[in-house]
DNA sequence: TATTGTTATACTCTATAACTATA
DNA sequence: TATAGTTATAGAGTATAACAATA
């Protein structure tokens, strides 16, 4: 009655780990003070991967939520001067984020948030062990929409 | 710039994975038309693990919440019958949560949208590698504060 | 007519704080 | 005074729908 099929316990195992996760990069982002929530920060982050000022439209893909998502999330970084919405002279609907520099500063210091809190979740793990486990998400992550940076 | 650190990257795929564990499980849950939330699934699932009906702060204890929001499941999940809740004879401050016929039923098909989200979630992998992340999954969360059932 | 982003609204999940009723 | 659960409230995250401006 407990869940004995492997799979389905494999995936409440995952949910759990998610938790955690949430849990753990939550409180480090509050240690760190960077009055930042976790959206934002992945917001800023994924930002700090485009070449040149991406469109609204793209950060929603790329974050896959939908843009309205994005408009909030945006509003919440640009209050704070981490971001600015750029007009598109070539086609005047598009917006293009642009990184301040204070966002990129942000983006630095959030580094090492985001490296404290791997540390701690994956503190149970050897270095072979989260090599092996970094190789199966790449197969999880990848076998489906979402595409490398 | 873009995440060198292989820890930092780790947990960044952790993230996009927990992501999807929580699309796909919304989406499972919706398709089967039961009627309940990811969250209240949880509470569910834990409700069927124990031998007698918990009190409300066991509850909270086991899915690491505060007691409060515990009640809001157990409001939902009670209002479509699913479960009941039970004064404690010997002490009149307790409430302890029982599955209904009803909250049971459900529970068996949760299973089957479990497993069908799990199937789908793990379709990438390979039996062992299944069973391998399997493996790493339990070292990673029974290493922290999470109890087995 | 299709695209881009927005305003308006709502729901899930979870938290803190203050209160009630026990013990 | 301490415990168990609640009412009241708030905030993060995300969704759908309707709309304005532009193409």
């Amino acid at each position: 009655m407990t869940t004995p099929d492997p799979d389905a316990l494999l995936a409440e195992q995952l949910l759990r780990l998610t938790r955690r996760v949430h849990r753990i990069q939550k409180r480090h982002l509050e240690q760190r003070g960077l009055g930042i929530t976790p959206a934002q920060s992945r917001l800023l982050r994924t930002l700090g991967h485009y070449g040149s000022p991406p469109r609204m439209a793209d950060l929603a893909e790329r974050l896959e939520v939908v843009p309205r998502a994005v408009t909030t999330l945006v509003d919440g970084l640009e209050a704070s001067g981490k971001v600015r919405r750029v007009p598109d002279p070539a086609n005047r609907r598009v917006i293009r984020i642009e990184l301040t520099d204070h966002g990129r500063t942000t983006l630095g210091k959030l580094r090492g948030a985001r490296l404290s809190a791997a540390d701690e979740i994956l503190a149970p793990l050897s270095e072979d062990q989260r090599r092996m486990l970094a190789g199966l998400l790449d197969t999880l992550v990848d076998g489906d929409g979402e595409r490398a940076c």
